[in-house]
DNA sequence: ATTATCTATAGATCTATAGATAATGC
DNA sequence: ATTATCTATAGATCTATAGATAATGC
């Protein structure tokens, strides 16, 4: 994983224990969040990781290629987190639990990565596992929501919860991230599913 | 405002009464909405509006120009109701009215330009007063849940209500508007901030 | 021999401008 | 004369490929 010496050395050696492709991951993702998918060049990232620009092709097929492996990381364990907390006890415990789980997630992943969520490209074919996913958690949202109080519509209070999780991505872009964010957010998706305040209150102090 | 026939006349003749300002907005409206900003050109604008993609040059300075004018009508409207409802008597149907009007105001835009809004673009300097009229909306929002509960954070408060609101969006996008939605999307607006389902029930009721 | 880079470039864009042209208006 | 289009194109990209090159490994 560390930079051997083989091959070619660059121009500017970059980063040393630093894998290329990493390099590549790492200045595409700044690129994307701040600028968007379709307004980065190939150039520009290979500029920003280090290289020339052609060089990035040794490791990735093109930009989609990209951006793919930017995003299948967070498909695992967010299938596996969605799964495991329908089998939860406490619904009102699970969704507070998944919903800050989510948001720290969110909140952790090194560029804002989360923009892309929203980017028109994701549409295309090759992001429908990604997209899937999504659903997927949606779903596990509107289904613990469902179980909290039974007369609220499942698809509506798992859009509404996703909405309010994602309420990180803006946020973040605009440095305004205030303290305890994954537990507000987690707190205010809990209220959305109509969780009464003795609850909220009783989870929260859960720890 | 509908078209003479002064000028040369297109190739393709175009659709009559409707100016050809607007088959341009339209056209490109829709081709942002569908793929993004920078995935659009001009040329393909100018061919959904029926005209060869220069003809677009004499009616907008440029892309941006044409963006600018589809996100500009927005904002003089929104400051107005957001400045109105800060004086309302009762802080909870101001809420519940504000944002289901939001939410009526975005469905109701031809082409979910909403996306638009999130665009890595609007970060130009060109588009600071949009910016600026929507941190004034969202200051609007987070000034009604303060009332409603002065123990709350105006500032997550009103991001909260605006990321619900703007769950239009994604909705719109995938074709799944359900019936009464900004009557739906105003009353979780209401739950996260805290208002009691008691008055839940009554401003909803109050029609 | 293998690896990871490099240089160079083909071919396909894309934006914006220059200048011609085909209508109506006066 | 004015207006609104057209054609043509300059100049600047941008993506992806071909083939050379400079290291290490055996």
């Amino acid at each position: 994983m560390a930079s051997s010496t083989v091959g070619r050395p660059r121009i500017t050696p970059g980063r040393p224990e630093v894998d290329p492709r990493t390099e590549i991951l790492d200045a595409a993702a700044s690129l994307f969040a701040e600028r968007g998918y379709a307004a980065t060049s190939t150039r520009r990232i290979a500029e920003r990781a280090g290289m020339r620009q052609a060089s990035m092709y040794y490791h990735f097929a093109g930009k989609e290629d990209i951006l793919l492996a930017l995003l299948e990381p967070s498909v695992a364990p967010t299938l596996e987190r969605a799964a495991d907390c329908l089998e939860a006890a406490d619904p009102v415990a699970a969704l507070y639990d998944l919903a800050r789980a989510d948001v720290t997630t969110l909140l952790d992943e090194p560029h804002n990565i989360g923009t892309m969520y929203l980017a028109p490209e994701v549409a295309a074919e090759a992001f429908a596992p990604f997209r899937r996913a999504r659903a997927e958690l949606a779903g596990a949202y509107g289904a613990l929501a469902h179980r909290i109080d039974p007369t609220q519509e499942e698809a509506f209070a798992g859009a509404c919860c996703m909405q309010l999780v994602e309420l990180v991505i803006p946020l973040r872009r605009d440095g305004e991230i205030p303290d305890g964010l994954p537990e507000r957010i987690a707190e205010a998706c809990l209220r959305v599913a109509r969780v009464d305040e003795a609850d909220v209150a009783r989870v929260r102090a859960r720890g």
